[in-house]
RNA sequence: GCCUCCAUAGCUCAGCUGGUUAGAGCAUCUGACUGUUAAUCAGAGGGUCAUAGGUUCAAGUCCUGUUGGGGGCGCCA
């Protein structure tokens, strides 16, 4: 018989019907005359119960069935008698496909933390925690997509492996096929790649907005979605050394229009997720408030779904950095002394305790910060006629900080050749990017939207170890 | 990388200022229960209190090292 899967099951009504499902268990409960064994197969949150009547043949079989154990069940489609669910399994053959044994698997039916199941990550997928956060995950990588194709936009596959050593996002993994016991040396000690696998360093990268560039200024409208790994020694709540970014690059943008398409797609996503995974959503919503139901009231996050409307409802905020620093130099945590970085005045570096100032206290919604001084701010961005600011943007939001950082790219070949200069970025491996402003240059503009920190938002969870299927930060490879 | 906190049964945790055979709930096993909803009720098994030292008449409890983990900060997405 074909399997139902039981996300379809759950919603059909021709009660009589004999069909199959299969699955995992998550509980069973059991008395004298019938026994009813709860079992899920990702494609819902939902489980199916599955009624046994209890028989001899029944009884042993049962024995053999506890947490975790994977069955293939034919039965007739019910009514359901119980109060708990629309429609059950009066099971006629149950197969157990697996057993799991009680003494060695790990999961329970009962609330784990969050911590154990970091640990035991390669079965987390089990839990309903897990399985909502994967699907919501999904969601969102297919509202992103659909997003820009409805846009006019191409993916691009930009490489993971790179051969430029200054793209200046951070720390890099190396890659290479020498023997690393026994490296060869030029004369004066340094490494001979000549050898190597490509015949010089390489590394994973950083990010593909360079290239990304490259595509824009031809293609008009594009977007990368791809791995991304930061060597960083990060060990925080929102970082990973190897994690998921959106960078769209467009020609003939300018920040305002950057700004524009990055708040629409931030909107457009959350909208997408609030209309496609309304269960995981509301069962994510219980487990967050189950988790701070011994906070205080004031230390509580906003309820889940009324956040993800929040953001649509509201424009984000809109602020230049110069104005920020005014909110923050007059503001009371700053006049007192509250801030562990009190701001001293313009240029200074805004440490995370501002950014959520601005963002839960000051503007209570998300908050766009435009213009940076340029020394904070990368080689690319584009140089305001002011000498002292670029046009950058960071979107900041409510307990994750950045979620997204842009600006409008630098165009004119000689003010960016000037800055490589100044930085003293090697040109031998940034000459094709200066080409670019050679021939045929044009305003454009793009931004990096980090893809965790995003399912981070819409789920509610507050660690990216735990949006992740398999998380990679430091000293940590074991799944 | 810096700062902090934590480690007691398979899981979640209690164990007050060091003081007799280390506790609970869930899980497991046994039994009860005519349909349950992480079912309920009764009983049983299960711990060299992360690990190595030290202080003390006495250490789960105090001190030091090690290992594992949480949180905050920095770097950023």
């Amino acid at each position: 018989m074909k399997r139902t899967e039981i996300k379809t099951l759950l919603q059909r009504t021709d009660y009589g019907s004999t069909i199959n499902v299969k699955g995992w268990v998550r509980t069973k409960r059991s008395s004298k005359n019938v026994a009813f064994i709860a079992m899920n197969d990702g494609s819902t949150l939902n489980n199916v119960q599955i009624v046994v009547e209890m028989n001899e043949e029944n009884d042993k079989l049962l024995n053999r069935i506890h947490t975790g154990a994977s069955l293939s069940v034919d039965g007739i489609l019910a009514e359901s008698m119980g109060s708990g669910q629309k429609v059950e399994v009066q099971s006629q053959t149950i197969e157990i496909l697996g057993e799991a044994n009680p003494d060695e698997y790990p999961l329970q039916p009962k609330k784990h933390s969050l911590e154990f199941l970091r640990e035991k990550a390669y079965l987390r997928f089990r839990t309903s925690t897990f399985s909502a956060v994967a699907r919501v995950r999904h969601a969102m990588i297919f509202a992103i997509h659909q997003f820009f194709n409805d846009r006019g936009f191409y993916n691009i596959h930009t490489p993971i492996i790179t051969g430029s050593d200054a793209e200046g996002a951070g720390e890099m993994f190396q890659v290479t096929t020498l023997d690393l016991e026994h490296l060869p040396k030029n004369p004066d000690g340094t490494i001979d790649y000549k050898n190597d696998f490509f015949g010089k360093a390489a590394n994973l990268t950083v990010s593909g907005q360079l290239e990304g560039e490259l595509a824009a200024l031809a293609l008009s409208n594009i977007y990368t979605f791809g791995p991304t790994f930061r060597a960083e020694n990060s060990n925080t709540t929102r970082h990973l050394a190897e994690f998921w970014m959106i960078e769209p690059e467009m020609a003939f943008y300018d920040l305002t229009d950057n700004m524009d398409l990055a708040e629409d797609l931030l909107k457009y996503v959350v909208k997408y997720g609030l209309d496609h995974c309304k269960e995981d959503l509301e069962f994510l919503s219980n487990r967050l408030q189950d988790e701070e139901k011994n906070k205080k009231a004031e230390e509580r996050s906003m309820e889940l779904i009324e956040k993800l409307k929040f953001v649509l409802d509201e424009p984000f905020a809109r602020v230049t950095y110069t104005e920020a620093i005014d909110i923050l130099m007059s503001s009371k945590p700053n006049k007192k002394q509250q801030f562990q970085y009190v701001i001293e005045g313009w240029g200074a570096d805004l440490q995370s305790e501002h950014e959520r100032y601005l963002v839960e206290k000051h503007f209570k919604r998300p908050v766009i910060l435009t213009d940076y001084p340029a020394s904070i701010k990368a080689f690319y961005m584009k140089q305001n006629e002011d000498g002292k600011t670029v046009r950058a943007m960071d979107i900041l939001f409510p307990q994750i900080g950045e979620i997204v950082g842009g600006s409008q790219r630098e165009e004119s070949y000689e003010k960016l050749y000037a800055k490589i200069k100044e930085l003293n970025i090697p040109e031998s491996t940034m000459w094709w990017y200066l080409d670019t402003r050679k021939f045929g240059t044009v305003p454009h503009s793009g931004f990096g939207l980090g893809f965790e920190r995003l399912i981070l938002f819409m789920t509610g969870m507050t660690n990216i170890r735990d949006v992740i299927p398999f998380p990679r930060t430091p000293l940590n490879l074991e799944f």
